[in-house]
Order: C-alpha cells, then sequence, then structure tokens
DNA sequence: GCCAACGTTGGC
DNA sequence: GCCAACGTTGGC
C-alpha cells in the first residue's frame, strides 16, 4: 500500500464537504497538473491519504482512501486528465499545521516542504507514520 | 494583497 | 525545440 497527499482549499472542497460524502466518496476531479494526474495514475484501490487544507488553515486535517482507480475527470471533455475517487477515513484528533511539519528535522523531505504548489503528492511510510503520530490518529 | 515559484501556452 | 509571456497556486 502507498500513501498520498491529497490537498484543498476549503472553500472549494473541504473536509467536511467530502466527509459529507460518506462511503460513496468523491472524484478528485478538477487537478489539470501532469504531475499530479501521473500519481493518481499510479494510486491503487485501499492506499491512503492525507487530506490537506491549504491556504488560511495549511494544515492536514485527515484521512482518506482510494475508492477507484483513475478514470476520465467527469469536468472536462479533455481526455489528458483523470483522477481517482476518494473516502473519508477518519479525521485526526488534532490537525497538523503546515508549521509543525515544517520544525520536524525528520519531515524535511516531504514534497509538501519541497514543491508547495503540488496539488497530489507521494508520502513516504515514515513520513506518514510521524504525521499520524503528530495528529494523534491511528496510521491505519 | 503581494509575490515567488512553477507550469503551460504559443510564437518563432 | 526553445523561450518569453502569461496564468495559477499557495505561503507569507
Amino acid at each position: 500500500m502507498r500513501y498520498w497527499l491529497f490537498k484543498s482549499e476549503p472553500s472549494t472542497w473541504s473536509w467536511d464537504d467530502q466527509v459529507a460524502k460518506g462511503e460513496t466518496g468523491e472524484e478528485w476531479d478538477g487537478v489539470r497538473n501532469y504531475q499530479a494526474r501521473n500519481f493518481m495514475r499510479e494510486m491503487a484501490v485501499g492506499d491512503r491519504g492525507f487530506f490537506y487544507h491549504s491556504q488560511k488553515e495549511k494544515a492536514v486535517v485527515g484521512i482518506v482512501e482510494v475508492i477507484a482507480e483513475a478514470h476520465p475527470d467527469s469536468t472536462t471533455d479533455d481526455d489528458r486528465w483523470e483522477c481517482v475517487d476518494i473516502k473519508a477515513v477518519r479525521p485526526f484528533t488534532r490537525p497538523v499545521t503546515l508549521d509543525e511539519i515544517k520544525a520536524d528535522p525528520r519531515l524535511g523531505e516531504m514534497v509538501l516542504l519541497r514543491n508547495s504548489r503540488l496539488s497530489v503528492q507521494p508520502v513516504n511510510g515514515r513520513e506518514w507514520q510521524i504525521v499520524c503520530e503528530m495528529g494523534e490518529t491511528e496510521a491505519g
């Protein structure tokens, strides 16, 4: 199983919106960036991801699960763009802020810090574990 | 609200 | 195929 991070501006699509979709989940549409799309093509059903609120909040707020592999993005006719479907698994007990991530030297290589504009990105197993601990959330 | 970083587009 | 111009994102 691999780990990922999905970035969203809460005013557009928030954790609460994601939770409201329940087990049905929702497609992660609107991505118009090749790197982000390529990562979604690599995803498998059952992979887990962090849900990150960008802009004002700047914090990881919960865990999601990939429930459908990459398929055409229904919001465009342009067949270059694909997306996966994800569902909310559980919220963090405590959101983990960007500042906290920056402050932890063990997380210095996170793509979140290295490439701040990338909206879909991989997270390695160690980073996953550490951030889950910081959020006081079981990593499973 | 500004600006740096980055990705994309289009002219050559 | 290069590169300048432009648009967008996201942190500050």
